[in-house]
DNA sequence: AACACGTGTGGAAGCGTTTTCATTTTTTGG
DNA sequence: CCAAAAAATGAAAACGCTTCCACACGTGTT
């Protein structure tokens, strides 16, 4: 494999000058870099990254972490972010937790300590103040998505006044037994968003003087199928109906609505349903939604990043910790209505 | 920042003795190795990634080469991927390369070929030759998931066979009016997996003697708001309808189940569908299909490379490529019948 | 008793860049 | 046309580890 030593040999330059040459560096004659870039084409040189950051410092490599990436939310927030650092031409750590808490630790301490990084976002991720000391103490930038990071930058949407306003959106149709499909708490600890969310709903229904039934308050695990199981026990119940479910995620809303069609409920004429997302898939389902576009958040978070890296501060996070809330807005489809008669 | 100077100092060792210490080396009395590791402890010394990959040659770090993340058989692959380099103190680069030629470029070009990754996973990635000699040439293992890598080791279903299988199953039931939802082939030419099922299907009804009517054989970008827009198309039409359909994947299956309830026809009293993948998903629509365990082909990927690296083959791909059938079951739910009187 | 051998250990030579600093060359302004 | 400033260049010092090598020190073998 060519070094940087041969390609200096064949331009007939010395290795500086083909560093800087190769690097858009300035001071380097037209000439110079003409003879340094055919040398390297020529050899084919591609400059080892490891010895290149050691010297520099410099990774050009950004760690995501996010709790999974089967959910729409988060693959989504994955795509926005690889598209923009891969333009960039960073290199994108994916560091996949999961919910298991040893795992989490593990890459707190061997993987994200390990200087290997210019960045870190982290999705959804709620940490100790002790963990968060850790991840300041590196000094490296840090943008957090969709969850608190208390002394990182961070990108959210208004999730309790979102979900006031989804909740309102049912009650100006005329709902009043509204139920809501929440996240469920257990499965998740990290993870705060939930209880924001069933927050903004109650607020909203107790705004409105309308009753919180705790059975018409249910959880499910933020997939179709979960939600779908959890809808069918909901509107199965021997009992009086809900006319309407608030679902905390898009994902939720349309295993609602699968769960609704069993049970011969037409949607919206007999329930309405609203979600919060924006997922591709609400559209076939006619699905009322608040758009929260994850990708752009992604993306946001990305070249923020990267605007901080290319400023060269030396410490990103030096109190400069913004807190961005990330426009939205409510789609309305065809899953809401009126309530029957 | 501690180094590993000031680990020695603190032990009263020497540099090599802490680096063979704390790395798990042989030839370390066990003193000096507690000494070492209280001494790192104490300092909260992390190694640098980069130091440390430069001198040794080593980089813990495998790259995944993924034409998306959003839809269900690559996210399945990336977690599986993803949990079993964590487990393994491996980080995982992504390369999230979509369907642009451009940064499907880049990514080969700049990323891959800088020596930073010890081996690559690409999947369902068909690479033209001289792509390929390159990614050889680097001398780092290669695994190819689902897509043909020759030259290099790969773990593919039997896709032909499978698709072979989901007809016949179909024919079995007496079906004779079978549709095949396939691939668009526009959307990703690289990816040869459509045509490959779409043969299969095409030799199981050829086999049984039943045409392969050009109408029926619909196409669709592998989503299930996809499928289900093209489904409605092949169901609306005025003419005759088939009696049975077979979606190159669960997600297509999904969309045409969806498209056949809004027609009214029952699933699977008026109308047979099977899928293929084993989406988690498909428990929620009762679907047939042919489970991949996607997952755990991901997790086998990883698992053959770390063996490969650790194994210390300096040349990992020096022609043991390997070509490895995954197996995989017909899970037969409610989504097939016997065809309608 | 002399020898070979295995085990621990530390010094120092890399690994392949970037960047500083001193030096040489070119440009600019009076 | 010359001095001073600016631009271009190369030698060499980092960057922070791993690992080769040489050496010291027991143990077991003839």
């Amino acid at each position: 494999m060519a070094g940087i030593k041969d390609v200096a040999d064949r331009a007939g330059l010395s290795i500086a000058t083909v560093s800087r040459a190769l690097s858009g560096k300035a001071n380097v004659s037209a000439k110079s870099r003409k003879l340094a870039k055919t040398a390297a084409a020529e050899l084919g040189f591609v400059p080892s990254y490891h010895a290149s950051s050691l010297a520099s410092g410099r990774n050009h490599n950004v760690g995501l972490v996010l709790p999974s990436v089967h959910r729409w939310y988060f693959s989504s927030v994955l795509e926005g972010v690889s598209a923009t650092l891969l333009d960039a031409g960073y290199d994108l750590t994916l560091y996949n937790v999961g919910d298991q808490a040893a795992r989490r630790q593990s890459v707190l301490n061997d993987f994200l300590l390990r200087k290997r990084l210019d960045a870190v976002i982290a999705v959804a991720l709620v940490l100790t103040d002790d963990e968060i000391q850790r991840l300041l103490a590196i000094h490296r930038p840090i943008v957090g998505i969709g969850g608190a990071l208390a002394g990182a930058s961070t990108i959210r949407i208004n999730d309790s006044g979102l979900s006031r306003m989804a909740t309102n959106h049912l009650i100006q149709l005329g709902h009043t037994r509204i139920a809501h499909l929440t996240g469920d708490p257990a499965l998740n600890q990290d993870f705060k968003l939930p209880g924001i969310r069933q927050a903004g709903f109650e607020a909203a229904m107790k705004n409105a003087g309308l009753p919180v039934r705790p059975e018409w308050q249910i959880s499910a695990d933020f997939t179709i199928q979960g939600a779908y199981t959890s809808a069918r026990r909901l509107l199965g119940m021997g009992t009086e109906r809900p006319t309407a479910v608030f679902a905390a995620s898009d994902e939720m809303a349309i295993g609602t609505i699968l769960a609704a069609r069993d049970f011969g409920l037409r949607v919206p004429h007999d329930l309405s349903v609203i979600g919060m997302d924006g997922h591709e898939l609400g559209e076939v389902f006619g699905l009322t939604t608040i758009n929260q576009d994850a990708r752009g958040q992604g993306a946001l978070a990305a070249r923020l990043l990267l605007e901080t890296l290319d400023a060269g501060t030396p410490a990103g996070n030096d109190g400069s910790a913004t807190d961005r809330e990330y426009p939205t807005e409510l789609v309305i489809r065809t899953s809401t209505a009126v309530p029957p008669a």
